[in-house]
DNA sequence: CCGTACTATGCATCGAGTTGCATCGCTACC
DNA sequence: GGTAGCGATGCAACTCGATGCATAGTACGG
């Protein structure tokens, strides 16, 4: 249930209304947890419930109403909770190791395809990665501490990109395929 | 949907009992798809109402009879399809990123507790997957066509672990604690 | 004035997966 | 004889998340 706990972090770091959290569940936060602005509204009422958040009404002019939610005590106190909770291995399932598996019984050119895409997307997301550490974090030997976390979150964006990448070239060499 | 594809590609590896499947998804499978018992029986129950596998009734003596399960030519033409299938990028959620973020609002003690068990959790999936490596494939310029699939997977796997553990070393020094 | 796009919030449905529980056969150990 | 443990199979309840659909206000271009 760590969405709950990545909107009360989202909210710790500044308040937001729902449509707000899903644009930031689309990007920053997104590098690594990801939801649908569904989700965050059913979830968000259910926060408002348990009074982790509470929400105000902002009346704009130019656009429609909002609701701005705000993290309460309750709600910092559950962060800290979850916060020094034991963290469960994590699941991994990848549908493209299963088409690796199935190569001797599918198509070996439609799986070179899927690698390729994949690589793609890698070299995207790294190159995003990558832009944004040298944005906020210029200077990577002194960062400052309320920027710890963040910092070290993107550079394990960064990582996994990278290792993705050359997952892919590994893969195209073996499949004898040009990248 | 691909749990089903991944015990499709396990039943044409060879064919097995759920027990039997349930073991493989707790091993080699397992290293890139996770299932518990209780899915794979429900799983292999619809899949053989649509004649994708079909089950054979084994007797043993000394222990109970069992279901053995085996593809079928629907199921084979089922993974060739799936195989020629494009890939959707892989969501990632990890809770341990979410609790680096609350560093400023959590315990940071107890992060670091859990780097060091994510770090430990790594170390071994690394050491089981080296391993295996040099026991089924101690020609790495050499592996068989056949096993290209499960080898390029493994290959993954140790990538993979490698850079979680780096990734952890990071964050120890950053948070200037010992490994 | 009409269509498109963006801001903003939500409901309803469905499938996948987790958790807990239950049953049965047999072996091995104390 | 009892019980712990493994092989073997499955049901039931529930949660989480994905997907599709609905609504409403406002801005802007043509």
């Amino acid at each position: 249930m760590a969405l709950e706990h990545a909107i009360l972090v989202s909210l710790a770091e500044r308040s937001a209304s729902g449509y707000d959290l899903a644009r930031r569940f689309d990007a920053s936060i997104g590098n690594f947890w990801k939801a649908s602005h569904q989700q965050i509204y059913k979830v968000l009422g259910r926060m408002e419930a348990q009074q982790l958040v509470e929400a105000s009404l902002v009346e704009q002019d130019g656009r429609p109403d909002k609701k701005v939610y705000a993290i309460t005590a309750d709600g910092r106190l559950e962060l800290a909770r979850f916060s020094a909770t034991p963290t469960p291995p994590e699941v991994l399932r990848s549908e493209l190791a299963v088409k690796l598996r199935a190569l001797p019984f599918g198509d070996r050119d439609a799986v070179v395809a899927s690698v390729r895409a994949r690589r793609v997307q890698h070299e995207e997301k790294l190159a995003y990665y990558s832009e944004s550490s040298q944005r906020f974090y210029p200077d990577a030997e002194h960062v400052p501490q309320d920027q710890l976390g963040s910092w070290l979150v993107l550079r394990g964006g960064i990582l996994a990109e990278e290792t993705g990448l050359a997952w892919c070239d590994e893969i195209l060499q073996a499949l004898g395929a040009e990248r």
